[in-house]
DNA sequence: GAAAGCACTTTCCTTTAGGAAACTACCAAG
DNA sequence: CTTGGTAGTTTCCTAAAGGAAAGTGCTTTC
């Protein structure tokens, strides 16, 4: 009898399957995560706020990503008639719900940083 | 006067930065939650079992993922001396307090989902 | 002794991600 | 009328990610 059946191939585990790579493909790259975080902490930046808060973000990826998350609706994007013309970027209330997902992903990298100083494994 | 200063740019978002690049660089690429969510699931499992449970990979990723996690000490890696050689994946101590994290992006990746179809944004 | 299972590795290829630099366009201050 | 700030876009390039297919080596089953 050949091995074909999958194990956990339950509804429940393929939903999961399917959340965690709609969760991933929305956030996925290098700076989503800290575009995120960063609106969530400073309410209402402009772009080149956004590029000054953002260490190392160009301009064409900071606003490719922008983009993307204005898209998927986690970023607002709205033009002020300012003087000299200004945009203010801010979290929707729905982005903000990314929130505990960030803090989890922060909180066990601060853990993982520390066990391998806890371990001989630093080097 | 310049805008030159940076304003979250405290010790505290410092850190959580370098720790959200940490957490992503260890669990990037396509495949690294999918592995692990399915290690923790169903503990002790064989690279063919793996290859299985996991649609949609191939040999070489799932070969070159394994090795990244056994390098993070995220996934053990067990050689059997059974009759036909085989090798008993399973997910570590360390490797287990990622549960909340993947908790974390699994029900909002659900819970994005859903709110798609609660908006009349689904297409 | 051929087929098939386990556990991979290697090669070759395409696609995607991402960065640097230049450019557009508009406005204000000096 | 030049400098500097706003907010980007476009082009060009390299590096990394990832997939398909074939190959390796060993063992057991038919």
């Amino acid at each position: 009898m050949k091995k074909k059946a999958i194990i956990n191939d339950t509804p429940v585990c393929q939903t999961r399957m399917q959340a965690i790579s709609d969760t991933m493909s929305i956030l996925s790259g290098k700076w989503k995560f800290h575009i995120i975080g960063t609106l969530i902490e400073g309410n209402k930046l402009g772009f080149m706020d956004l590029l000054r808060e953002i260490d190392g973000i160009g301009t064409k990826m900071l606003s490719k990503e922008l983009q993307d998350l204005e898209m998927n609706h986690l970023v607002n994007r709205k033009v002020m008639d300012t003087k000299p013309i200004t945009v203010q970027y801010s979290i929707t209330e729905y982005g903000a719900t990314l929130a505990p997902v960030i803090n989890e992903i922060a909180n066990w990298g601060i853990a993982y940083r520390k066990s391998l100083f806890g371990s001989n494994e630093n080097k």
